[in-house]
DNA sequence: AACCCGTACAACCGCCATTCC
DNA sequence: AGGAATGGCGGTTGTACGGGT
């Protein structure tokens, strides 16, 4: 038999919302607060599947929501993004304050998805065509260094991974106990987790912990010699720049204070970081290196 | 005016991960 | 430990709307 449906159809209203189920859900959330979205619906009088409500709170009522036209600045940086992070609308619009993964899942797919495919077939990169920041976007060579990374394309996972178990803290562990926590990543989040640090956020890291992390992805000592400063840099850079204020400026990266990448020491090259996302999983612990 | 077609986007669906009991 | 409940995600569908014929 298949999955039982998530509420019971019957006697639920269905489509477009009315102004006044519109004006009921958001006083109720106002009230109320978000969540327990399965109960909400009756509590508050609506005749609405709990899914619909939530998705309805998050893709339109939602007083942050940023509704209009997707700016020139913002369909960059989604373009950007998905470069790096493949259909995971959700993380991209966490890198683009009000719009919703809904809004930006639509837009790619009615505008960005065309270009993107008109591009590839009249021979043009994307990089080229909707990316006016070629010092930034350059060429990766990632694949004359991992043989995965050359047989697969940048991105695109068809099936999304949620990546809820990124397993390298944001508060960096003191140098000292650095070494014995990166040997057990389970740790790292759990510490990560203890001290209020995220754990879907790249970590703030220094130049020696770098090392040891490239290794725990399976670089290995050439790799690392070759590539390890570049990735360093970058590395750390991601994680000096608030990304969710991140912002695509005159066709470059800036941070959220409107500063020049530069400000922070290095040119950022997000390709060339793909590697960690397409990593499926995080090392296993056998193959972490101490 | 009527029809067709393409576009945009809200809403729904099914699946998976996490949390709760 | 394990099943149910819940939340969240990406893919897909439905439909309103505008422009062209």
């Amino acid at each position: 038999m298949g999955r039982s449906p998530c509420c019971s159809k019957e006697g639920l209203n269905r489509g477009a919302w009315t102004a006044l189920e519109d004006k009921i859900l958001s006083s109720y959330i106002k009230a109320h607060g978000e969540g327990k979205w399965r109960s909400l619906p009756k509590r508050a009088g609506l005749k609405r599947c709990g899914k619909s409500c939530r998705l309805r709170w998050l893709n339109y009522l939602r007083p942050d929501i940023k509704r209009g036209n997707i700016s020139g600045d913002e369909e960059e940086l989604i373009v950007r993004l998905h470069n790096l992070l493949g259909n995971r609308w959700s993380l991209i619009a966490g890198r683009l304050p009000g719009r919703t993964d809904n809004e930006i899942k639509n837009y790619w797919n009615t505008t960005l998805g065309k270009k993107s495919k008109v591009d590839s077939f009249s021979g043009s990169s994307k990089e080229t065509s909707l990316n006016p920041c070629k010092s930034i976007a350059k060429k990766k060579d990632v694949e004359s260094k991992t043989s995965t990374a050359a047989a697969q394309p940048l991105v695109i996972r068809t099936k999304a991974t949620r990546l809820t178990k990124i397993l390298v803290p944001q508060n960096i562990p003191s140098d000292e106990n650095y070494t014995a926590a990166a040997a057990n990543p389970l740790e790292l989040q759990t510490q990560s987790a203890e001290k209020g640090g995220s754990t879907e956020e790249f970590p703030r890291t220094n130049a020696g912990d770098c090392s040891n992390i490239l290794k725990n992805f399976g670089c290995d000592d050439d790799d690392i010699d070759a590539k390890g400063d570049q990735y360093c840099n970058e590395f750390q850079l991601l994680n000096s720049i608030p990304l969710d204020e991140a912002m695509i400026n005159d066709g470059c990266w800036t941070g959220g204070n409107g500063c020049d990448l530069e400000d922070y020491g290095a040119s950022l090259d997000l390709d060339s970081l793909a590697f960690l996302l397409d990593s499926e999983e995080w090392p296993s612990q056998e193959n972490v290196v101490v």
